[in-house]
DNA sequence: CGGTATCCTCACTGATACTG
DNA sequence: CAGTATCAGTGAGGATACCG
């Protein structure tokens, strides 16, 4: 192989979306956004179901994630002017095929969660970092 | 008795591995990962080229982040004990594997980019959130 | 060159309380 | 029911200084 001296990296395969990309790998790796996004790709849900199916969501958050959700795109908020009120969330198409993208990534992780647990034991035992767990 | 029916959320979906996907998922929404990782994805790099190519990256978060990623055995690291010390960095197959998952989530990103971005401004311009900015 | 150790900041998150 | 407002804790990440 030539021995490739462009250092380069992810900026030249990204060229200018890098920050794009940067912001959205940031948003699917908080903690909330792609637990509701996948709840939301079972059906529509109001905010008080959605609330009960992301077990340890606060009110706040919720709300938070489904505002830059709503803000992206990605669901749709339909409040209906009733007397008890009643909003339902649902995803868009385009929030459907963040989920259809990022599924694959779950799909890595359960694949290889084995080895990297497997290597993560070796790594340990074969002390190539440190074996020390705390410096006393 | 629809007192609570079953909402079948994410933990439906993903049985028991869904600790694990998060993780993984943190992993990749952290700032560094996935550049990192993409950068080797060109091929194996010393430290220092390494923290060249990814510009805004610290000494400690790039120790950091590799020190994780070789941990999982996403990357190998290779000393050599020469007189100026020389390390390489490169990625595993695992390591590329991940990099495989992960490209088409930016290929979303970078596709969608477009219609996020209106969205957003179609958002402001509609008002349809908030009017006022700070209760006064 | 290739790290390690330490301090510091501040954005994300959660708990709580209140409103329409 | 469906939010909004406010306060406080945590820890990831940056700057700096130093070692092998």
């Amino acid at each position: 192989m030539a021995t490739q001296r462009t250092i380069a990296g992810p900026c030249t395969a990204w060229p200018e979306d890098s920050a794009f990309i940067r912001e959205v790998l940031d948003r699917i790796g908080d903690k909330w956004t792609v637990l509701v996004v996948s709840t939301l790709g079972a059906g529509p849900l109001r905010y008080s179901d959605l609330q009960a199916s992301v077990p340890g969501i606060s009110q706040r958050m919720l709300t938070v994630t489904l505002k830059e959700l709503e803000r992206d795109g990605l669901v749709t908020r339909t409040a209906y002017p009733e007397v008890p009120p009643r909003v339902v969330y649902e995803l868009t198409d385009l929030g459907r095929s963040l989920l259809a993208s990022v599924m694959p990534l779950a799909g890595w992780a359960a694949e290889h969660h084995g080895t990297i647990a497997a290597h993560r034991r070796a790594h340990a035992t074969t002390g190539v970092g440190r074996a020390a767990t705390r410096a006393g």
